[in-house]
DNA sequence: TATATATCGGACATTTTTATCCGATATTAT
DNA sequence: ATAATATCGGATAAAAATGTCCGATATATA
């Protein structure tokens, strides 16, 4: 569903959203510690996420990275995968078709804008903020 | 969503269904043309789905690939799906956990689950002779 | 039976994704 | 200033997915 690097780089900005909420900065290693992925791949997508604006990032010593309260509440699931992925999961034909629209669909078209509607529906209206909240109240986890 | 494997599939299973409701047999040839995909990589999806029972191959002159009237009724689209690409699209979580369930669940499983629910019924109701009609009837198309 | 022509199946090549390495750069504390 | 330590960013490597090649095998027809 989801690229290797968008599943960590999600799974990452919740521990980060979660973590800023004690105040706390968090580093590479102690995100890649956190959500359980290799610690260069992860430097990669975190600089990714912090150049699109999802993540704030700091140099020098105690640097490390974090997201403002005010950040999370306004940053859906939706900006995460755009950002990594980009919109080919919702945008792209089923089937690969270049062109494929309600004028000309593919076999799968129709059936298919259900399944993707709900989906877009879902990604837009989670906030970062309750997903990190899940995992502070520990109703989910992040790894295993 | 789907691999580009199990993309040619779909679309050539469709097609191999519409044609041997004509009375044709078709040939490899003939099925990577009308889906416009790679032929020696389409060759090997056909492998596939023959050894999985999902078309019917013959070998030597007049041979190609062929699927019976019964078994389009019988097929699903979850059929053609699960024989190239696995269960992994409704069974893996959506944030890699290896374990995850309504126990230990990561942040985003209660909100896949509607979605993949949906997916699954989704390719579970739709029949190989559906979709085939539909691009005998000119309603939907499996090229550009 | 010989031949033409179709798929089969294994090895190989290319591209994309995933993952690693390391010097450069920025920032804080001494 | 300088040292310590964090991210940045470009090159490289490994693995997986996608795509190709070609001889072997099967089968209908002449």
């Amino acid at each position: 569903m989801f690229s290797k690097a968008c599943e960590y780089g999600i799974k990452a900005t919740i521990h980060i959203s979660h973590q800023s909420r004690l105040g706390k900065r968090v580093s590479l290693k102690e995100v890649a510690s956190a959500i359980d992925s290799p610690v260069a791949f992860t430097a990669k997508i975190l600089q990714s996420l912090a150049s699109n604006n999802i993540i704030k990032s700091s140099q020098g010593i105690n640097g490390g990275y974090s997201i403002s309260k005010e950040r999370q509440t306004q940053l859906s699931l939706h900006d995460i995968v755009i950002a990594i992925d980009g919109d080919k999961i919702i945008k792209n034909c089923a089937l690969g078709l270049k062109e494929c629209n309600n004028e000309s669909p593919c076999p799968l078209h129709d059936k298919f804008k259900k399944v993707k509607d709900e989906l877009l529906d879902m990604m837009l209206s989670t906030t970062i903020l309750k997903l990190g909240d899940s995992v502070e109240k520990g109703q989910t986890v992040l790894v295993v």
